[in-house]
DNA sequence: GTGTACCTACCGTAAATACGGTATGGAAGA
DNA sequence: TCTTCCATACCGTATTTACGGTAGGTACAC
């Protein structure tokens, strides 16, 4: 849209009480205005020539028909610059992790208070995301799920001399950076070397990175 | 904590300015309580044993020595029940991997309106996570992308050797499971240190995994 | 057919590493 | 007080690395 002109927003929702907060919402808005509110994705394949291309949707995930997650496609296609907004009362990881997959640039939970519903309208105009922080918790664990820290029993000089090396610091280097003899470096190394089992440079940075040791 | 108690809150932060008005911020909540504000993660280490553990740290990542990426593999270890919400200046995608990977609960931006930090905490207290949204865009792209891979112009070959290397194999290793001579082999790495724009064993690993060259 | 990229192979050498020792002083804990 | 752990320091040496060369054969593009 032109800087002097309204964002323009679809409502793509099928619960007719909250579509019509939504609209409300958006009307009561100075800088929204809600060109297209309907209760399915075939509906807005039905009236998508006739109306202005949006800049945000929200989007019902839960539609009976064509679903919220299958209009990411249509969307992505249809208008690649537009906003999508998924609006949801469930929570689970799987469709939140398709939604992100798919382009969306927001998901809220639909309790979420009306205020904070504007304000992630702007911050996606503003090409931010917009996420409940129930949806954020679970967009961690999905990106957790792999590496923990595990506890190495270095001492803290060990530690501190473990990350020299991950940064490719020689024995002379860390000697200098320290201000101790290479002498106590070699042993220090030495030590790191027995307790985590390896025997050259490669696999001690490889084991510290991997087990993230640092 | 009790559910008649406030909660703990520790703050480390060395930026003297931004610090205090952690500080102002949680002494004005009736439902927190600011326990321990240090500016490194060595005093928390120093002072751990004398003050209450926390129920939420506010921690600045960009610290001297000890890092707050650091710190939170020191946290999970010594209060696991602790919430941890980095606090960032930056923006890049490295930390915020990184910091989920390692048990964050939050990440703000620094210049979070202070009624959202607050809100930050009250989320992460109830097992949410409070992320910026323009931290929440980066998640997603992170998300979609598996994890952010760098295109190297490495050939085939070279990528072979540079896994062998990884996973710790010496030259003369590699010539013996790739059936060809430690020459070759030696010729190969002098290409991929120079592509690279490593020299060392230990940065060539580190540079592998942390731009996930393999 | 000329150039370029890639994989292969060899030489020499200064530098760095890996690893076996031993040893001292301080702090922490039993 | 005695012991253990930690950080410090030193010695010697075989092995490995880093990196400067040079060079042949193949494949593909222009």
């Amino acid at each position: 849209m032109k800087n002097n002109q309204k964002h323009i927003v679809w409502v793509v929702e099928d619960d007719p009480l909250f579509k019509e907060s939504m609209e409300e919402l958006i009307n009561l808005s100075d800088k929204l205005h809600l060109e297209l509110s309907v209760s399915s994705v075939e509906q807005v394949e039905e009236e998508k020539h006739k109306v202005h291309a949006p800049d945000v949707i929200l989007q019902d995930i839960g539609l009976p028909g064509k679903s919220g997650l299958e209009a990411l496609g249509f969307y992505r296609n249809e208008f690649p610059d537009a906003k999508v907004i998924i609006l949801t009362i469930f929570e689970d990881d799987e469709r939140i992790y398709e939604a992100i997959k798919r382009g969306a640039s927001g998901y809220l939970l639909k309790r979420t208070p009306a205020k904070q519903i504007l304000d992630g309208i702007d911050q996606v105009i503003m090409g931010e995301a917009s996420i409940s922080p129930l949806i954020a918790k679970k967009m961690m664990n999905i990106m957790v799920s792999g590496a923990p820290v595990k506890e190495s029993n270095l001492t803290t000089r060990e530690k501190d001399i473990l990350k020299l090396l991950v940064d490719g610091f020689s024995m002379d280097m860390i000697s200098g950076e320290l201000e101790i003899s290479t002498h106590t470096v070699d042993t220090h190394i030495k030590n790191i070397y027995r307790k985590l089992e390896v025997h050259n440079r490669a696999e001690v940075v490889s084991k510290a990175i991997k087990e993230r040791l640092i």
